[in-house]
DNA sequence: ATCAATTTGTAACGTTATAACAATTACGAC
DNA sequence: GTCGTAATTGTTATAACGTTACAAATTGAT
């Protein structure tokens, strides 16, 4: 049995949205798409997000002021808090597909560079932008589809 | 003797402000700042702060939507492009101060995780946030001053 | 001088994010 | 049950960040 909830769950209906798609959303394309389940604030919208980023089921992706579901190094789900040290997207600039990898070794190059500055790390933002597999197959650097 | 330019030069002003400062600054900020010398408008601040990212003479800081002067990875300045594969920052949570760092084996593990994933890169965001040393030292995570 | 190309300025708009406060719901105490 | 309180959600407005479209000025070649 699924659970009827009494209050409308905009961080369900949110985490539905970015499921099954590789493609990051922003906070306005998703309230657009919640509207019809009578959603019509920024805020509603944000703090459902926050939720989710809380809990880690989802990531932002501050170079493109959007939001991907957390699917894990190789499409598995997994459990961590957002921020974490040593993960890391990539960003398909052509078909704006998202990835996500985790990388031990990443984790410590990124605690070496803060130790030496004599920093403390908490939390650490890694997005590398270029071409997807599929897009870089394509030809060379054509426009967006 | 220095050159007197004809036309206003914007993106020189920019320099200047962010010069001497590691707390990066808003295109608006910058706005408010520049008001004094003429300029009104925010197109005319991005549009500098568009050169000067293409010279490599600062930095976006994506997690923050603000600049800061490039210092290369000691303090003195360098000469690459932005973006480029191998920087990073250091972004202190509580003062602001950025601080930059250039890493070749952080650079690596990116291009190989990049690799890992058929994707070819192009530039990369490298953003660690937390205290750096002063503010660390002060006791533990005070609110900002 | 005149023209085209480039750069800069202006005005308006679009997008992203937050603040302040009101209304609703959940839930335990009584 | 109903009262009181805390937590959540909704509403409205506004702040912060960024772009578009087009007009005006400057440059430099002819």
């Amino acid at each position: 049995m699924t659970e009827k909830p009494k209050r409308r769950d905009t961080a369900g209906l949110i985490a539905a949205e970015l499921a099954g798609t590789a493609k990051p959303h922003t906070a306005y394309e998703l309230l657009e798409r919640l509207r019809p389940s009578g959603v019509f604030a920024p805020t509603t919208v944000y703090r459902a997000l926050e939720k989710l980023l809380a809990s880690g089921k989802i990531h932002r992706i501050e170079s493109l002021n959007a939001f991907v579901a957390c699917r894990g190094a190789e499409g598995a789900p997994h459990d961590h808090g957002h921020g974490e040290l040593g993960i890391g997207f990539t960003v398909c600039d052509r078909c704006a597909a998202v990835a996500e990898f985790e990388d031990a070794s990443l984790q410590s190059r990124i605690e070496a560079a803060a130790a030496a500055g004599a920093f403390v790390p908490r939390s650490s933002i890694v997005e590398i932008h270029g071409l997807c597999a599929a897009c870089a197959g394509e030809g060379p650097a054509a426009g967006r589809p």
